[in-house]
DNA sequence: AAAGATAGTGAGGTTACCTCACTATGAGGC
DNA sequence: GCCTCATAGTGAGGTAACCTCACTATCTTT
């Protein structure tokens, strides 16, 4: 098997792996009644804090007018606030509601508990070396 | 760091990880004109040949109906043909064009190469390492 | 003061799914 | 052969998750 049949298996696997993840770390936020975009953008308020709708964005790798709507659905559902930037009158700080703490809290342990399961089918040793080389793919 | 923790945070670079593949997988393909749901079809169909339209969407997995979706909008680029299924009258059989096919291993060739991009910062211990902890998680 | 940049959002668009309902066809049982 | 149930594909309608462009208000720099 050569180098490229390697690396062309390999991407397509972590590809058929990470799909799986997602869709059941999908269906472990599902019964919160957030949906997936929702439930990111809340992890990164609850991580970093209140903080502009352009900087949710940016954490988000999304357009401005995206984190825009994803701060609208958050808002309609109560789990966060909008009040005005006191160091900037054109900006918005977007600021987790109790609620949405209390959401943001139980994404959290959902997503712990999926993942769990999911890398239970590995062992101790295969966790270390999975978490090493996937931080050498994280670095950009 | 206990294990709890590790999990944790192996899931959510898992995450970015596979975040960043498939934004670049993306990337990759858009030069082709077609969208990365056309081409994970056009993929199915260059490795299993002719098929029914319920049975790409088994592969896809995803709903019979979006199947039927996804096949229209490869004929409308003329990459797909659809013809009865001599075996039973009910089903379409969709089959890759001559163009289809080209374009199938267009993107057969542009996925690789950003894979090797991707992985590329990998050595050839830790490529190997990760396809055997992947095939692992693979495994349902 | 003027010019250029920035923050948020209205308007409109695409992609990628989904469910429900319907028609035509096939399979199995009597 | 007839009836019942299941199946394959697709019309209709819907949601989620983005995107670009344009605009107003505000800020920064010259």
């Amino acid at each position: 098997m050569g180098a490229q049949e390697d690396e062309e298996t390999l991407a397509e696997a972590f590809w058929a792996v990470s799909r799986r993840l997602r869709h059941r770390s999908h269906e472990s936020i599902s019964p919160l009644g957030i949906t997936p975009a929702q439930a990111r953008a809340i992890g990164v308020l609850r991580r970093h804090g209140s903080m502009r709708i352009s900087t949710l964005s940016e954490h988000l790798r999304i357009a401005p007018r995206s984190g825009t709507e994803v701060v609208d659905a958050l808002q309609e559902r109560a789990l966060v606030q909008r009040s005005p930037d006191p160091d900037d009158r054109r900006a918005v700080l977007v600021t987790l509601s109790p609620q949405g703490e209390e959401v943001a809290e139980a994404v959290r342990r959902a997503r712990a508990a999926e993942a769990d399961l999911f890398f239970d089918r590995l062992d101790e040793a295969d966790r270390t070396e999975l978490a090493r080389i996937i931080s050498l793919l994280r670095r950009p």
